[in-house]
DNA sequence: TTAAATTTTTAGGTTTGTCTAAATTTATTG
DNA sequence: CAATAAATTTAGACAAACCTAAAAATTTAA
């Protein structure tokens, strides 16, 4: 079966919705798709018929199966895309999320198979999130802040939240990178502030508003 | 300005088109656009609003200068993409079209340096059509290999595609380099090899294993 | 637990791109 | 050069995806 692009924006949506919130309901759904509540009930009544969603009127819904389904093979092409963009054609992590949008609805299995092929099987997209295989099964390794992890692990840098050019550009400075391996140290209570290594790196001091920014997998 | 799909297809069919006739009718351009003549009517009103056919009622049309230019985007897109599927993606060069029809419409000239760089720049697709620059130019001649130049029909060396030593050594043998002076005069049923004159060098014959990787402009 | 606030749906319209059938214009040809 | 054929346009509809405004259902909270 094929879905129109409008048809596969309201699925990825709804899907990365449920992953924060359990259930989904028209007021977040519309804001996410960026149009009316109205619009969302004639487009549920349409994924209902077609089996995508779980929907009984006034309520709450999510996705059924095949909805699931649907929506990890969209969020597979996108991060790959997204992979693509980044690591083969030279682009900055932050400039690549509009286009892959677009590639997203590009219609093709083989076309995605090859490109994961040529790509090496990534795991994670530029932005750190995880790219689902082929069989829509992806990482499901917790990713936490600095703030969070715990003393003393390992973890690997897998995600930026604030990409803002004074972020990138302190994190330059820390030699700080998707794929750094880095440990917190210590927590200064005062201020938040935590004191992290990496690999032969002298020590060094990241303030609270630049630790919560960076995560990664433990 | 921007344009959709729908809109890109026809301007792109209409260049086509034009390139074999002269002047574009409503019939012809029904039958390359998989649609019923009253739409073509529709849809060419719409784009003399927007200056990119010159149009006038029950009379055959032209692209306008910003229409043709319009074209060569696309077109220059579609074969870049087809270009990185067989070459980058391994696919075969009959496998491509599809795909690169939807990726044509994909809308970002960041996108299309960046891919036209990663692809260093190339000169033609792998059907061997000329792949417009970002300046709109290119060649106006077709690619093809030994075995697809009509007879009889001198053609000139631009391209080999198997790069190995030992083809390379057969092609000093035979004095064949880029620039090379080449005509068919003869090709054998049985196993398809091509008898070729070069200059007054005596009549060679080539496997067809070889003379398909011999491209040329006629 | 009822009134107010919020959320969701319905009703009725718009735009884009398509269609069929009928009318009109242009081209062909006896 | 008139009549027939072919091409093109118009008129009126339809589906998808959206909208606004009003009605209905649900939730909140006084």
């Amino acid at each position: 079966m094929n879905f129109s692009v409008s048809e596969e924006n309201y699925i990825k949506s709804i899907y990365h919705l449920q992953v924060q919130h359990q259930r989904v309901n028209a007021t977040m759904l519309a804001a996410m798709v960026n149009t009316k509540a109205a619009s969302v009930t004639d487009m549920l009544k349409k994924l209902q018929k077609k089996k995508l969603v779980d929907y009984e009127p006034y309520k709450s819904f999510i996705l059924t199966e095949a909805g699931s389904k649907l929506a990890l093979t969209i969020v597979r092409k996108h991060r790959l895309w997204e992979y693509f963009l980044v690591n083969k054609l030279g682009f900055a992590w932050h400039e690549v999320h509009d286009i892959a949008e677009e590639l997203e609805h590009i219609n093709s299995v083989e076309l995605i198979t090859r490109l994961d092929n040529f790509l090496d099987f990534p795991s994670f997209d530029p932005h750190g999130d995880p790219i689902p295989n082929s069989r829509g099964k992806m990482s499901n390794l917790k990713r936490s802040n600095l703030l969070e992890i715990p003393l003393k692990k390992t973890a690997i840098v897998n995600y930026i939240q604030d990409q803002s050019v004074t972020m990138l550009d302190l994190l330059k400075h820390y030699q700080i990178s998707i794929g750094t391996k880095i440990k917190v140290t210590r927590r200064f209570e005062f201020d938040g502030s935590v004191e992290i290594k990496i690999n032969k790196l002298p020590d060094a001091v990241l303030s609270s508003q630049v630790a919560k920014n960076i995560y990664c997998t433990v």
